[in-house]
DNA sequence: CACGTAGTAA
DNA sequence: AAGAGTACTACGTG
């Protein structure tokens, strides 16, 4: 009976039992996207927030479905038709008790469920992993002996949602099995596996999910010939399909009366075998249109398998439209490059240096991209410090065609050119930097362009040598582009540079796909699927990356600074816990301490005005938005190598945009509120540092927050992404020694006063509002007091066990540590070094 | 070249 | 749970 309703729900009667009256009557609801959405398969896989994925009542399903709407809704379709077909799984889980107070955890799971109906296998204790019927998550015992083989077939086909030490967590979704197929995975390959591994037999509900996801993914491709767009399938009914449907019909183009802006005359000849569409075919005569528009296209192609290819025009402007349609219809389409067989486009003289070594993970995920002997589209996730680059340029010198590069900013445009030189052959007059203040286009007929996606994208009027180029970038066809740092691409500025550019081939790459919107999924179908992802414990162990040792240092703050906070409004707030002379304290003694044991030091802060203080205090160099290029680059060289610049202040500039030299610790003093996106960014900062293995970590990682304050909030949540990547985070309440530190910023009550006095001054500048002193009190007493106690219900040791635990921190190991450390107090500073999380 | 402005992001 | 404030880039002007 319950592959009875597995059936029904598919059409809309997703929520079975209870909630059936609120989707039966309509069937349109499915493709209105009323069961959203962006939850259960939104950004939010990846950081495992119980908010976001934990099943909604449906009151509320349907307010944030309306949200969504309003923010982006063409794009929550394509979303909701996926997380739909993942849904279907939450009948198990949906039914049950209300599912309010369960964290969204594995304990959860297993909480909500009894499971004992699924019969272990005999052998079961040598079989890693376990499927849960009800949603496709996947545990897996990190400790097996296969673990290692099941980690590499399930980064392939699911996606990893927390991998701490013992037991990993994955999530068989539409996306991921969209990923396993378009990498050459066949659908009964990965029943079989899953079953191999798995210590009960795969549950029928999966095995059908798998079924129903991989079917038809694979069958339709988008192929870019001569700068237009065709939509290609070697299977003439889906063509068919393709041509009825309502969306993606009418966006065919006629491939001859409609030619392409741009070299529209040459391209006549040069596709003979497409037959012209008649204007006499009656168009209600359906088999007429169809047999007038399928036309044969033989592939100049020594794979003599692939005979026949049906394909139609559409125009570039429609390319993300039909993408996201067929993902609706259920046939994403696969974007692949046979440059091998790519004749129309000169090649490009680039081969890596003989010198340049490959590393295993870079060879992996370069064999993701290349497997079926074509490049494949697609996103790549590695750490930063793993060699990103390296990837980029490896792939670069398989395709051998013109490549295109963007990045975020001028600094990694340079960089980005200067390593294109370093590690392979290409010559620099094959190279053109197309930035704000260097407007290049290389010469000769194949070359490599990096620039920046503001310059691509950029509405506004340009400059005329930036036209010049951008016609350039656009009037031509590109073999390959890399996409850097592509987790800022959804964005809708962004987004328009992957339809503006015609490119084959395109390559994601980021360290961190998460951001804090619903945008991440949209890669999806922009560029292509996930084709690898690293685990970042792995290549620390393996010494690829630095290990980190990662601690929260909580600052108390002292009595006037705390009392000024809790009369404040929000924005004054910020002000006051980022300038807590407490955590000032602590910064100055974290830095003196690993100055003393050689480290290089980058203190982070995102507001510019405690980035001065601080720097000025400590008679440090900072950097900023506003410091000119040269004052940076000074700052950054001595950085590297004078040994008496040892810790440099940078603003939220150093997140993205500077070449950091090595460093080997790192001080957060503040941070942009709750970003998963930014804390992994500038830990990936530290991850290059690889020397010191003396004391079993090689980096450090320290997150300055106040205590008692938003910021011990934010925090937790800007660390989720981390704790998933398997970081366990150390909570230091006190620093031994700080207090007896010789020239200690702030000892005294007065110079706390004064710096209390100028915060406050601050802050009337910047908010243009008089600070309300003692005069306010008799007023203001009732709100202040309501402030202090909903201050008090959030950080009371009551409800601690929903900081630790009810957020997003999900694992025991980290939440007992939490909680330890801050009942006894004792000092961290000598025993965090050693205090390995291995157990 | 320094500065202000606009658009964008988190 | 949501908002508004902050910083950054590209580009035009005196």
């Amino acid at each position: 009976m319950a592959e009875h309703q597995y059936q029904t729900r598919s059409k809309g009667g997703l929520y079975s039992n209870t909630d059936l009256n609120y989707f039966s009557d309509d069937s349109v609801a499915t493709d209105n996207s009323d069961y959203d959405d962006g939850f259960i398969d939104g950004d939010d896989d990846m950081g495992m927030t119980n908010a976001s994925s934990r099943p909604k009542p449906k009151k509320q399903v349907r307010k944030t479905n309306q949200k969504n709407k309003k923010n982006n809704s063409s794009t929550n379709e394509t979303l909701n038709k996926l997380a739909a077909k993942d849904q279907t799984f939450l009948h198990d889980v949906q039914t049950d008790a209300p599912p309010d107070f369960v964290p969204d955890v594995v304990s959860g799971l297993f909480r909500r469920n009894d499971f004992s109906y699924l019969k272990l296998k005999p052998d079961h204790a040598s079989r890693p992993l376990w499927i849960s019927p009800g949603d496709g998550r996947v545990i897996l015992e990190s400790f097996s002996p296969l673990a290692e083989q099941a980690q590499d077939f399930l980064v392939t086909i699911a996606e990893p949602v927390s991998r701490p030490s013992h037991i990993h967590e994955y999530k068989i979704t539409a996306y991921s099995l969209y990923a396993a197929v378009s990498v050459g995975l066949e659908t009964d390959d990965i029943i079989a596996v899953l079953d191999r591994l798995s210590k009960v037999p795969v549950a029928p509900s999966i095995i059908n999910f798998i079924k129903s996801a991989t079917v038809s993914y694979g069958k339709v491709k988008l192929v870019i010939k001569h700068n237009r767009y065709f939509v290609e399938t070697s299977q003439a009914d889906i063509l068919q399909m393709l041509l009825k449907d309502p969306v993606i019909g009418s966006l065919r183009i006629d491939s001859d009366a409609t030619p392409a802006p741009n070299k529209a005359g040459s391209q006549q000849a040069s596709r003979p075998n497409e037959s012209a569409p008649s204007e006499k075919v009656d168009p209600n005569d359906v088999e007429a249109v169809f047999s007038s528009v399928v036309g044969e296209i033989r592939l100049d192609d020594d794979n003599d398998d692939i005979d026949a290819v049906h394909a139609f025009e559409i125009a570039n402007e429609s390319v993300e439209i039909v993408k996201k349609r067929c993902q609706e219809i259920d046939y994403p389409v696969l974007e692949e490059y046979d440059f091998r067989n790519d004749h129309r486009n000169p090649d490009l003289d680039i081969d890596l240096k003989p010198s340049t070594q490959i590393r295993p993970y870079q060879e992996k995920s370069l064999s993701k991209m290349f497997g079926n002997g074509r490049a494949r589209s697609g996103i790549i996730v590695l750490p930063c410090g793993a060699g990103k680059t390296l990837v980029g340029i490896t792939a670069a010198c398989t395709i051998k065609k013109s490549v295109i590069v963007l990045c975020t900013s001028s600094v990694s445009v340079m960089q980005w050119r200067q390593q294109f030189l370093q590690w392979c052959t290409l010559q620099p007059e094959n190279v053109a930097v197309f930035t704000s203040d260097n407007k290049e286009m290389f010469q000769t007929e194949s070359g490599l362009v990096v620039s920046t996606y503001s310059m691509v994208a950029n509405t506004r009027n340009r400059s005329h040598d930036s036209q010049k180029v951008m016609d350039f970038l656009t009037g031509r066809e590109w073999g390959f582009i890399i996409l850097d740092e592509v987790h800022v691409v959804p964005a809708a500025m962004f987004r328009r540079v992957v339809t503006t550019i015609a490119a084959h081939a395109k390559l994601g790459l980021t360290a961190t796909l998460v951001r804090e919107d619903d945008k991440i999924s949209d890669l999806n179908f922009l560029i292509g699927p996930k084709l690898y992802e690293a685990n970042w414990m792995e290549l620390s162990q393996k010494g690829h990356i630095a290990n980190v040792q990662c601690a929260e240092v909580w600052c108390p703050m002292t009595a006037e600074f705390y009392q000024e906070y809790l009369r404040e409004n929000a924005r004054k707030r910020m002000l006051l816990y980022i300038m807590n002379p407490t955590k000032f304290q602590a910064c100055q003694f974290l830095i003196q301490y690993h100055e003393k044991r050689g480290d290089k030091i980058i203190v982070f802060s995102d507001n510019v005005y405690a980035l001065q203080e601080y720097a000025l205090k400590l008679g440090k160099p900072f950097i900023y938005g506003s410091t000119p290029q040269q004052e940076r680059m000074n700052i950054l060289q001595n950085f590297q190598f004078n040994d008496q610049i040892n810790t440099i202040f940078l603003s939220k500039v150093g997140d993205t945009s500077i070449d950091l030299p090595e460093a080997t610790c790192l001080i957060q003093i503040s941070s942009h509120y709750g970003s998963r996106r930014q804390e992994a960014q500038r830990l990936g900062r530290i991850l290059r540092a690889k020397r010191r293995n003396d004391e079993g970590f090689n980096a450090f990682f320290y997150s300055l927050v106040s205590k008692d304050t938003q910021e011990m909030y934010y925090s937790t949540k800007r660390q989720a992404f981390l704790v998933d990547q398997g970081y366990a985070f150390k909570v230091i309440t006190h620093l031994h020694g700080m207090e007896s530190l010789p020239n200690l910023t702030y000892s005294t009550a007065r110079e706390r006063r004064e710096l209390l006095q100028e915060v406050l001054l601050k802050n009337e500048e910047a908010a243009g509002i008089e600070v309300g002193d003692d005069a306010e009190n008799s007023v203001g007493r009732g709100a202040h007091a309501n402030k202090k106690a909903k201050s008090k219900a959030v950080r009371g040791e009551g409800s601690l066990s929903g900081l630790a635990g009810g957020e997003d921190m999900a694992y025991v190991e980290y939440s007992s540590n939490r909680n330890k450390d801050l009942k006894e107090h004792h000092p961290m500073i000598r025993k965090l070094y050693y205090r390995n999380a291995k157990k």
